[in-house]
DNA sequence: GCCGTTTTCGGCCCGACTGTTTTCAGTCG
């Protein structure tokens, strides 16, 4: 069973048990198994056989136990009885802004609310007003909150389609007679939402495939079952297309199926004005009578005339134009990364130890990684005091002292405070090497208050990135109200980063605010946020972000040297 | 629920904000 879901079933249990009415204590030590279980480098499974898992910090005898349940029979008993005395639409409510589990339960015990539509009924009959401690504005919120669900339904991180991407893809290629398997469409281009995910795999036996795939036990239904595409539901809730073709025609589909359809539409376009025909079936010459044998997809590019267009641009937004001039960018690439320059250690609310992700750091092939925990004011996440920053920052030193090829730098998060200014003041942040400065408190304000927070921190001498510009949690949460062309143009002058956080439920700067950054002329720093080790692969995902907005090397400071990087860090305030 | 070694019981993480309130409960980060 694959950690994700053991995960999943952690967090399920604490969220019905605190519509039961829960210990909180007990509920918190669930939710910190779930999310320690998320961010293991290793499957619990192996864990457990070589006798570790309880020397993992969160998890003892009891979570142990549900666990090896999980792993051995699939389910959690105590899980499934709840699940059949609690109505599932009862978490779906429980998951709307301003409705925690108290409210989810008044509700349906007041309203007999037990879904997002009995709920949304009982707010449009004026039903929801007249309970106490909830009134006409609650209401009104309620109503918003379900259509905006409603109208984002079916969409899923690109991250959780990634994961459920490669457990498939493992299981495809050790089926008999399967040659290659890609991921294709919106996963393949990176995007950051997906509403499906689309694999692609080449066979000489296809029904054997697919027959596979619909047995495969991640299959919840099949939906679609065709010639040589099937269609399945899966248990994560998102919806696969596996195709399979033969080997000949798998270079082709694969480059068709990758999309998008408006760069499709314009290559279509370049095709028939050089006298060839695209479409989902080749390409073609002599109007339409022959095919032309692609042997890469670079083959098709250079046969429209184009340098080859990688999967992150092709979203017909000038990529053709600029490829047709053979000008298009070098794209920034994972392995140009050097450093980390915004993760959290056990000191604040991170998991691992600054020697823990030193060395996890070190094994990815980084030389450099700044330790940026939270600082003071943020009390649920163990803030940092100037004191404890002292003692880490010695403490790093220490660390340093014994590695020579590798550097820790000393970091801090400062929060732009609510009222306006930075958590810690200048003469500590002074003792920093890096200084991201984020936005945690007072998400709505106006445009006006919060766009000036950021900017007075851009003007700081002391800060030198700005951490998740926009705040915003994909599917969860909107953005601060924050004018993103006034924080980019105040940070071109000053020479202020932006980061790119590579987290797949933030990617904040998104693609299109990496545009505008790079339109400004501001660089950018990769960041991951990491919590724990296990998230500090999430890079691949800012780097994806990055290549969406056309960024290469030059636009990216954690690509530079070491002491480069420090250069720039020194002498960003102009 | 987890954790600890000067604790096997009694701590665990707090404070702002919001909408609803005459003094607070629930949510959220």
């Amino acid at each position: 069973m694959h950690n994700m879901e053991i995960t999943w079933s952690l967090y399920e249990l604490a969220d019905l048990l605190e519509i039961r009415g829960g210990d909180f204590f007990k509920l918190r030590a669930y939710r910190n198994a779930a999310r320690t279980v998320a961010g293991l480098p290793e499957p619990v499974e192996m864990l457990y056989r070589e006798k570790r898992l309880t020397a993992v910090p969160g998890i003892g005898k009891n979570i142990q136990a549900k666990i090896v349940e999980l792993l051995t029979t699939g389910k959690l008993e105590k899980l499934e009885k709840l699940r059949r005395e609690i109505p599932r639409g009862l978490l779906e409510i429980m998951a709307l802004p301003g409705v925690g589990a108290k409210r989810a339960r008044f509700l349906y015990e007041q309203l007999g609310a037990s879904s997002l539509d009995e709920l949304q009924q009982a707010a449009r009959d004026h039903r929801v007003r007249t309970l106490p401690g909830l009134g006409a504005k609650t209401e009104l919120e309620l109503i918003r909150n379900i259509d905006i669900l409603r109208k984002r339904g079916g969409i899923f991180l690109l991250g959780l389609a990634r994961q459920l991407a490669a457990e498939l893809l493992e299981f495809i290629k050790i089926l008999p007679g399967v040659g290659r398997a890609e991921v294709t469409g919106s996963v393949r281009r990176w995007r950051e939402t997906v509403r499906d995910l689309n694999i692609l795999v080449s066979s000489g036996d296809p029904g054997q495939v697919l027959e596979a795939m619909a047995a495969h036990p991640r299959a919840r239904e099949i939906i679609q079952r065709q010639q040589d595409i099937v269609k399945v539901m899966t248990w994560w809730g998102i919806p696969v297309e596996i195709a399979a073709v033969s080997p000949e025609r798998f270079t082709f589909t694969w480059f068709w199926h990758t999309g998008s359809k408006k760069h499709l539409e314009e290559l279509q376009e370049l095709a028939q004005a050089r006298g060839m025909e695209l479409g989902s079936e080749g390409l073609f010459k002599d109007s339409g009578r022959m095919e032309i044998n692609i042997k890469s997809e670079e083959d098709i590019y250079t046969l429209l005339g184009l340098q080859y267009v990688p999967p992150e641009m092709r979203e017909g937004r000038g990529e053709v134009a600029l490829a047709s001039r053979h000008e298009l960018p070098e794209l920034l690439d994972t392995g140009m990364i050097k450093g980390d320059l915004h993760v959290h250690s056990n000191w604040s609310d991170g998991g691992g130890s600054i020697e823990e992700l030193a060395a996890r750091a070190r094994e990815k092939g980084y030389s450099y990684l700044a330790i940026t925990d939270h600082s003071q004011s943020l009390k649920i996440a163990r803030g940092l005091t100037p004191e404890r920053l002292r003692e880490q920052y010695d403490l790093i030193d220490r660390i340093n002292e014994k590695n020579k090829d590798f550097t820790i730098l000393k970091g801090i998060e400062v929060d732009i405070l609510a009222q306006g200014g930075l958590d810690l003041q200048d003469e500590v942040l002074e003792t920093a090497d890096v200084v991201v400065a984020s936005v945690h408190s007072g998400f709505k304000q106006d445009a006006e208050t919060i766009t000036s927070r950021i900017l007075q921190a851009v003007e700081n001498r002391h800060v030198d990135i700005i951490g998740h510009l926009t705040g915003r949690m994909i599917g969860q949460r909107e953005g601060y109200a924050v004018d993103v062309q006034r924080v980019l143009e105040a940070a071109a002058r000053h020479g202020k980063i932006m980061e790119i956080n590579s987290s797949p439920d933030r990617l904040d700067l998104n693609d299109e605010n990496v545009s505008l950054a790079r339109e400004y002329g501001v660089s950018i720093a990769i960041n991951t946020d990491a919590h724990d080790l296990k998230r500090m692969d999430e890079l691949e995902y800012g780097v994806a972000t990055a290549r969406r907005g056309w960024l290469g090397p030059g636009d990216v400071v954690n690509t530079l040297d070491l002491p480069d990087l420090l250069e720039i860090l020194r002498n960003k305030y102009k």
